[in-house]
DNA sequence: TGACATTTACGACGCCTGTCATAATATTGG
DNA sequence: CCAATATTATGACAGGCGTCGTAAATGTCA
């Protein structure tokens, strides 16, 4: 039984996650020639080999043996954003929507893409339209 | 005052501020009260005074001290946004959304708010093309 | 003022993670 | 087959964090 639950990760670790996420299966060498020199080799030895021990990346038994992401990137910034949100509590969403297209300019496509998930909260929320809290307190400023 | 880039801080510390954030300046009792009897006294102690060593936690000269967030709250969702992008890549911002904002109902306000969000971002995104180049942080080494 | 209560200071312990060195083992070119 | 090389296994160490216990200092009240 897979009871795979978003785990909280460590910034290292998903960095690691990235990088296996980017680069499909890597050996131990070439993994990390793709963290570009920015730790040694056993380092990233130890690193990949503690998330095996945590199931979150698998090797496989080949000579050069291969690691590969064990789960999937949409699971862990899912799990990342829960335990956010958790943590904060009755966050307010709008603004940090706000942050984050913002922070990046988006495309086309992306844009698109919102405008069709924005349409789908709101066909959701056919009727509901009652109390409207105003509970706004400045994101920025 | 020295303009702390927004830190990174652990579900823990999370915890800690959410519970400053929500009652205001408490004492040390308060604050372990309001953490509701999961952890010891002079474990809140403990974690409180850690969080003023790093000056995200103040405290007054009082009889009782009191405790207070040194930092907003809207600094650190989006300075932990901030670290999850830079390792997850500005590309899955969408799915993100998309896992914010089917995380929640929305109301119809925020539906609004959300809309023009994305209206302005279009009417930003004037032909230009976003580059994936990521810029190496050369950490030590 | 002296005893009891509250508040604060210190220090300890264990786990996790980042960092790596070194040793052991397997592969391979000559 | 052997030595050089590549791969993998171990073990170590430090710092951060969550967890407290205990001691010291301070406040309170009869």
């Amino acid at each position: 039984m897979p009871r795979r639950r978003s785990p909280r990760l460590s910034t290292g670790e998903m960095e690691i996650l990235s990088m296996l996420w980017e680069h499909g299966p890597v050996t131990l060498s070439e993994a990390h020639a793709a963290m570009e020199q920015k730790i040694g080799y056993t380092t990233v030895q130890t690193r990949l080999n503690r998330l095996v021990d945590k199931s979150l990346v698998s090797r496989n038994s080949e000579r050069p043996a291969k690691y590969e992401a064990a789960i999937a990137e949409h699971e862990v910034t899912a799990g990342h954003l829960d335990s956010l949100l958790e943590r904060i509590g009755d966050v307010q969403v709008v603004p940090l929507i706000a942050h984050l297209v913002s922070r990046q300019k988006l495309t086309a496509d992306e844009i698109g893409e919102l405008e069709a998930l924005i349409a789908d909260a709101r066909s959701a929320d056919s009727g509901s339209k009652r109390t409207v809290a105003r509970k706004k307190k400045g994101m920025q400023r």
